[in-house]
DNA sequence: ACCTGGATCAATAGTATTTCTTGATCTGGT
DNA sequence: ACCAGATCAAGAAATACTATTGATCCAGGT
């Protein structure tokens, strides 16, 4: 994790002792909740190793996929943590996973103690911004089709990993659709390229 | 659960209101987590439907379970939930489950405007000692095998619902042992009788 | 030194649960 | 009237769990 701020703006060695302070290792196994609606969220995630998604479960108990992380990338329900208000959101685990975490109390500390954080974690919830905002675009503008095969070719990593009904909860489509899709294409290979 | 709380001290009006309000009906699905090691337990749990365990996990994620409960029985970390420390329990669900759970600040409330209920969870905390106190003397003296017949003849209702592992689990022997006694006594019919 | 109760490991078989696919039918928008 | 896509139901395919069995090993009691 030291890499990846590292990788964001340089970091000290007195800031890197930061990080190893306030930051704690916790895995979770597959099906854990890392954030279950009703509750506050506690921590900030890093993700180290494995997968996760952050959901809402509508009235008839579907879910709908906000975000999914994998390592090296961040999931965390902003909101409920900094406002210490209950989720409406739900973190799980797709497979058995390895999470940096950071609670409120010890944020407040690495901010205080190095003012390089606060940029570094502005630049990430930009980053952040930028990604939901294309996203969002994507979803007003693009067809279901064209979301899928756009979705396949920026994470190309994510297919193999994870089952397709949530693949089609992430992008607002039914899984039946997707699958049709699949089929169009293997019997027309050029589609969607 | 007012039925439960009456047949150990009849309860009056007021009481069974204060029941009512207090606690609240909390729905799980099979492999639902309640408590997580590392988490600090918030409730109390009655089950009214459904079948869960408590566990330890050792160093090599062996999960070792101390308590199974099914319907009218009750599965806290009460270490966590009093002392409001993080657990090294977990908790998840077997089948599909709903308990009445109360919360630390609402127990409070509970003993304070009734003591009758310092009683009842005094009278319930006792027998529970003396339950875990039988079977820690069973392990202490029995053979693996009449453990495993005991836990036949005591809980018979379990050994359907349950797989075997978490019974071997439970009783601190290896699945594998189990599998063979019982193809032994279909062999030999009137074994551990 | 040698049984015995039981553990561990590995392979296999049997079940159950998830995931994917397919066909049929329906709906709202152009 | 057509098209993109949803929903429902049924099956097939793929995985994951659970149980069984044989082989081998090991510690404690006599």
């Amino acid at each position: 994790m030291i890499d990846f701020f590292n990788s964001i703006i340089p970091l000290n060695e007195k800031e890197k002792e930061l990080i190893r302070q306030y930051f704690h290792l916790r895995c979770y196994k597959k099906r854990m909740f890392v954030l279950q609606e009703g509750d506050v969220c506690q921590h900030l995630n890093f993700v180290l190793s494995g997968c996760l998604r952050m959901y809402k479960d509508d009235e008839n108990a579907n879910p709908h996929i906000l975000l999914f992380a994998t390592e090296g990338s961040w999931i965390n329900d902003l909101d409920s943590y900094y406002e210490e208000k209950k989720s409406l959101l739900n973190i799980d685990v797709l497979e058995n996973t390895e999470l940096f975490q950071i609670n409120r109390e010890n944020i407040v500390k690495l901010y205080l103690s190095a003012p390089k954080f606060d940029r570094i974690f502005r630049i990430l919830t930009e980053r952040n911004l930028v990604l939901l905002q294309n996203r969002m675009l994507e979803n007003i503008s693009l067809s279901a089709e064209d979301r899928y095969y756009n979705f396949l070719s920026s994470h190309p990593d994510l297919i193999n990993r994870i089952p397709q009904v949530h693949i089609a909860s992430y992008l607002g489509v039914s899984a039946e659709f997707i699958s049709r899709l699949r089929s169009r294409r293997a019997r027309n290979p050029f589609m969607g390229t």
